[in-house]
DNA sequence: ATATGTTTCATACAGTTGTTTGAAACGTGT
DNA sequence: ACACGTTTCAAACAACTGTATGAAACATAT
């Protein structure tokens, strides 16, 4: 009967987080997992059945904690929608970037987006289709009316896409730009600003991203 | 002395191609990639060393081929970089979605974005460096003068972050968007289109966004 | 204290993996 | 026809994997 925080599990679905998150399904080794959480070997299957459902449950747990840590903040009834689009996107890059600190979550998820294990129905029902339909709903407010819905899937893939890259491809990112400029220029915050002024450029707000950009050339210049 | 044509060289070549691609470096086995390939199972050893060095030489072999059978268009002196804009795009999604076909050098490429297994020095250098500098040039030509370098990188991102998106996460677009929406309106030519007006509209070309959302409600109302 | 259900443990099992080996087959220049 | 370097082959090896097992330890309620 005692179950709910049971020590082993909890131990396990953590110790399962980091090395799911850094070595990936496949190359995450059961004996690693346990070794690390400083349970037997048995205890994933006494308490998962096999590495897979041990591996989903470690899934759905990780979305719930950063959803959590990182929530969107709270809007009025009045808050303009390019607020709203400009805390959509700092949210998601912080939930993204939180995982270049300590916590794993992040890096977990990131994974499960990219090079998917599971048919991870579940996961995109509770946690992620939610999410994109905020997304939706701003984007709703931003355009005209008689836009296809479709074509605002488009608009909120652009505006995810954008933000996934950066989390991805932080590798390709290290070859491409001077070491300098990331330290600089490309932490979350500074990005959040980027995008949020690209897209709402692109989206008929034309002041937006030509005005950032003014900006940042009259910062060099003094 | 014979070397250079080889017939079970590029054989296993081709074969670690397509397993490599759908399988992921770790699940790849030597065993599935030699007898797709039609070869001894000991030949990835005689030919490569080891598994590792089999699967760096696919991937530059990867590269190699789909950059030339998907190049960049010629451009003249006074193409507009609107245009180029249009082209690079159109031709960077048309080599990503090129994976959904037969060759499976796109969906390799892609992975090694993602989760790089090699440091790919090499790799960055020979392909992803100059690409990237030919976006760098077009996006030169399409902001101020004053634009700061990593404002412009972050500009390529923007552009090359929405590219990987539709490749990367394929799975996940098919939980949140209708069946039939996908089929019609997530094509790479539709997307390449989207995707410029998109960009170029966040560049301070306000009309086309605007005039492409226009278009499409128009041609939703007939 | 005893019994019962739960959790932990050490160990073993069966399967798969990358890699090695040594002999056979092949081609080529003499 | 011979010899020699290259390439292929079947078979085996050693290491590692996820999982199963059955006994021990534990907790709890009667």
């Amino acid at each position: 009967m005692p179950n709910s925080d049971d020590s082993t599990r909890v131990r396990l679905l953590d110790a399962a987080g980091t090395v799911f998150a850094d070595r990936g399904f496949d190359k995450a080794t059961v004996r690693e997992i346990c070794t690390r959480a400083d349970v037997n070997l048995a205890a994933v299957n006494y308490h998962f059945g096999d590495k897979a459902r041990l591996y989903v449950e470690t899934l759905l747990h990780a979305h719930e904690v950063v959803f959590e840590q990182v929530p969107l903040p709270k809007w009025s009834e009045d808050t303009p929608p390019q607020q709203k689009l400009a805390d959509f996107i700092e949210t998601m890059l912080q939930r993204m970037l939180l995982a270049r600190s300590l916590p794993w979550q992040a890096r977990l998820m990131m994974r499960e987006f990219v090079a998917p294990t599971t048919d991870c129905r579940e996961l995109a029902e509770t946690y992620i289709q939610p999410h994109n339909r905020i997304l939706m709903e701003i984007i709703g407010e931003l355009v005209p009316a008689e836009t296809p819905e479709y074509s605002r899937f488009q608009i909120a893939f652009s505006i995810v896409g954008q933000c996934m890259f950066y989390k991805m491809n932080s590798s390709l990112m290290q070859a491409l730009v001077p070491e300098e400029q990331i330290a600089e220029h490309f932490g979350p915050a500074t990005l959040a600003r980027h995008i949020t002024a690209f897209s709402l450029a692109a989206l008929g707000q034309p002041d937006h991203f030509q005005k950032y950009l003014q900006t940042l050339s009259e910062e060099i210049a003094t």
